[in-house]
DNA sequence: GCCTGTGAAGCTATTCACAGCT
DNA sequence: AGCTGTGAATAGCTTCACAGGC
C-alpha cells in the first residue's frame, strides 16, 4: 500500500510529466523532476521506488513510460466515477475547474437542494435533487464524492454517499465529519488552512525584527 | 514552536469551542472535544501541552477560557490581513465563503487582471488591478496572500507578493511555486486531492471484494 | 563523473499507559 | 472512579550517504 503523501505527489508528477511530453522532452533525471515539483530529487526516487518503477542512471526516466506507470498505479484499471454534492459557489466552481484539467477523473454527477438548480445542467454537468443521491450514487456504481454543502448538511450527506457505496470523501464543508474507518476521508477546511498560515506568517515576521 | 498540524486541529477546536459557548456549555473533557473533533482524546490533550493550557481532571477545561487561549496563540495581539489574488470562480467563491464565516481573519483586498473587474465591488471586498499588487500590499500592511489564479501565473505573483511582504501564501493554483525559505506555503491541489481520494477509495473497494 | 536504488539514520506525529489529583 | 499531563513507545515520513552501474 503506497503512503499518502506520495499518492498525492505521484498525481503531481504524472501531471507535469505530461505537461513535458508536449515540449517533445524524453527523459528526465530525479533531481529535473524535483526541481519541477519543489521537492528534493530523493524524494522523487523514494516516491518512483513505492510504485515499483525503475530508470536508468544514465538517462534518467522516460518520460512517457514513467507517466504510464504512475497512471497504472493511481487509476487501475479504470478511473472512477465522481459525484459533488453542493452546487453553491464553491461547488460550481470546483466542477469547472476540473472540467478544464485533463484528469483521468470525471464528475458524473452533482447534487443540489434548490429545485431550480436540480434537472439542469450547471457547468457542464447534470445537477440531480438531493433526495436522489441514494439512487444515482447506485445506478452509476460511482465511488468517489465531493462534499461542498454547508456545515450542518455535511455529516448526513456523508452517511447517504457512504450507505449508497461510496469509498472516498472530499469534504470541503468546514466541519469533521465521521465516516466508518473502511471510508478514506479527506478534509479541505479553508478557514483551518488560513489561519495556519497567517499562524507561520506571523511566526516569520516575529523572526525577522529580532 | 507548534507543530503545524497541531496549529489547524488548534483552529478547528476553537471554532467547535465557540459553538458550544452559544449552547451554553460551560466546561468540556478533553474525550468530548475529541469526539466533535473527530480525534482521540488524547490528541487533544497533546495540542493543548503544545499551547501550555491546563485543564482541572475533574471540570476539564473551561470552554471560554480554552477558546481565548486558542486565540492568543495563533492571532496574537492582532489578526492578519489577508489578500487574495484571482478572482476567478474559485476566488469569488472563497471570497465569499470566508465573509459569512466568524474568523478573526479578513480579506481587505482582492486583485484581478480583467479590468472589467478592477476598481469594483466583489462579493464585499475592493477588487484592484493586478498591476497595483505591490502597492496595496505594502500600504495596507497586508501579510497573507491566497492564490486563485491560473497556473502560468502562479509563480510570477507569489514572486510580486512575496516582494510586497507577504509572508505566508495559500496556493489554490495546481503548480507547485517556489518561495523563499522564509515565506510559508500551502499548496491545496484540488485535482491531486481528488485523485488521491480515489486511489484509497478503490483501494477499499478492492480490499472488500477478497 | 554523475546518475540510480536503497539501507540506515534522523525527524515528526501519534498513541500508549500510567502517575497524580480530586 | 474518572479525569489530566506526560514520559516512553510506536508509527510514519524524509533525508543522508554510499554502493553499484555506465
Amino acid at each position: 500500500m503506497i503512503p499518502d503523501k506520495t499518492v498525492e505527489r505521484l498525481s503531481l508528477y504524472r501531471w507535469l510529466l505530461e505537461g513535458r511530453v508536449e515540449k517533445g522532452v524524453i527523459n528526465l533525471f530525479s533531481h529535473q523532476l524535483a526541481s519541477m515539483a519543489c521537492v528534493t530529487p530523493a524524494q522523487v526516487r523514494r516516491d518512483l521506488m513505492a510504485i515499483g518503477y525503475t530508470g536508468s542512471p544514465n538517462r534518467g526516466y522516460s518520460v512517457t513510460d514513467l507517466a504510464r506507470s504512475i497512471s497504472r498505479v493511481i487509476d487501475g484499471t479504470e478511473p472512477a466515477s465522481v459525484a459533488l454534492v453542493g452546487m453553491g459557489n464553491l461547488g460550481r466552481a470546483i466542477v469547472s475547474f476540473l472540467r478544464g484539467r485533463r484528469s483521468a477523473l470525471r464528475i458524473v454527477a452533482t447534487f443540489d437542494n434548490d429545485h431550480k438548480k436540480a434537472g439542469r445542467m450547471i457547468s457542464g454537468t447534470k445537477c440531480y435533487p438531493q433526495s436522489s443521491i441514494e439512487e444515482v450514487i447506485t445506478e452509476m456504481g460511482i465511488t468517489v464524492a465531493i462534499l461542498t454543502v454547508p456545515s450542518e448538511a455535511a455529516q448526513n450527506v456523508a452517511e447517504r454517499v457512504v450507505e449508497a457505496g461510496v469509498r472516498g470523501i472530499l469534504n470541503y464543508a468546514p466541519v469533521p465529519i465521521r465516516v466508518p474507518e473502511w471510508v478514506y476521508l479527506e478534509n479541505r477546511d479553508v478557514t483551518a488552512a488560513l489561519e495556519k498560515v497567517a499562524y507561520f506568517a506571523r511566526k516569520s515576521l516575529e523572526g525577522s525584527n529580532r
